[in-house]
DNA sequence: ATAATAAAACGAATGGTATTCGTTTTACGT
DNA sequence: ACGTAAAACGAATACCATTCGTTTTATTAT
């Protein structure tokens, strides 16, 4: 086969085909995104350096569906709306979030998400050296949130090895995995935020008592 | 060569050596692990089924330096121990992090710490369903530092696409990465531990005003 | 228009990985 | 002493990612 007429790859097709294979299937090889583009797996290469191109595009996508607020006057509100914005970028792939961990990378999309939540949190009386760690707490949560997701804990299925007080905490019944995330996720950045909340109440009585 | 006289390879040896490959270099192939150990690949298969198993054998030898609290008089104290604990089992050995999102499995060890959570946790006056919501809460809190510390995000090397508010947080020098992970786990543990705590006191006075 | 260039597919080949199987020697239990 | 099973090996299989050379065709420049 030749070069047809109108190109049957691109990237952005390739980015897409991939994420869907793995949101479908959690499975990402390269002959096997071949075969779902109808091509051959060397015809890839085409278009994209190779492997881990294709997992910087996945995050791109993933990444790009990410809504940031605008500045408010309500710093708590701000913060928290970004979170769940962050979270949920992850959360609509849940089996994409094995294949990111596997090694960092900056992404733009990241790097704004970190500059506002900067400037929000400067704003709203942390002091610098606070805002770098305020920050890392809050990633590591909504990062955490997200393994969550894709891999449900032992904690959900421990079967007979639970003791009483765990057995009691799993009676009531989960909605639905996804559910039983998503409210998971609501009240931990809850508890996160009035954490920050209260650290910054003791910040500004400390500054105001000097 | 035959069977030899004492035996070249144990589970525990292949256990040990493939943590400290891990941690050495972050790599894990079984061509790489026998070579490590002076033997065949195909060697290995007497002793263990397979790669899966030795992931798990790694879960383990991380788990296993879990060293619980007794469930003392104070919650918050006990806590933040056993997250302290569930933390350095992982920062102990940050590059094996990523080999175990890859997929999910219980250990031991995970379900005897979050059945003494559940205890503390309900004995504390969490409700059962609260229970299950901040163990998750605490769970992804240490799992998302877990990683950061695997997989320095971008907020240390953002480069020039660091705003003003960023750039000032960046100002004060880490001092290492670990010390910098560290004091920022300490840091977040202690913002969600607040948050904990400040959501339990709004319970109890829910609860004494009926 | 035509000639040169580059794009975009392919097939074949390389090197790496995990795993299985059969073979051999030898330790161990009866 | 003998049979069995352990524990090494080498060879073979089946993937996977990647590279390279080839072919055809679109595009671009003269």
């Amino acid at each position: 086969m030749a070069r047809p007429l109108t190109p049957l790859l691109s990237v952005e097709r390739i980015a897409k085909s991939a994420l869907a294979l793995v949101d479908h299937s959690g499975e990402f090889t390269i002959p096997g995104l071949a075969a779902k583009l109808g091509v051959r797996p060397s015809s890839l290469y085409n278009h994209v350096s190779g492997r881990a191109e294709i997992v910087e595009l996945m995050r791109g996508l993933a990444s790009d569906h990410i809504h940031l607020p605008h500045h408010g006057s309500d710093w708590y509100a701000t913060v928290t709306e970004i979170c769940r914005q962050y979270h949920n970028s992850y959360a609509r792939h849940p089996r994409l979030i094995p294949l990111l961990t596997a090694y960092p990378v900056s992404h733009p999309a990241t790097t704004r998400m970190y500059n506002l939540l900067a400037e929000v949190l400067t704003d709203a009386g942390f002091d610098p050296v606070e805002v770098l760690k305020a920050i890392t707490t809050l990633d590591s949560f909504v990062l955490g949130s997200a393994l969550d997701v894709a891999a449900p804990e032992v904690v959900w299925t421990p079967g007979d090895q639970a003791g009483p007080a765990l057995a009691a905490a799993l009676a009531t019944p989960p909605p639905s995995t996804q559910q039983r995330s998503d409210e998971a996720f609501d009240y931990g950045l809850r508890i996160v935020m009035n954490g920050l909340a209260q650290q910054l109440d003791a910040i500004q009585r400390r500054t105001a008592h000097h």
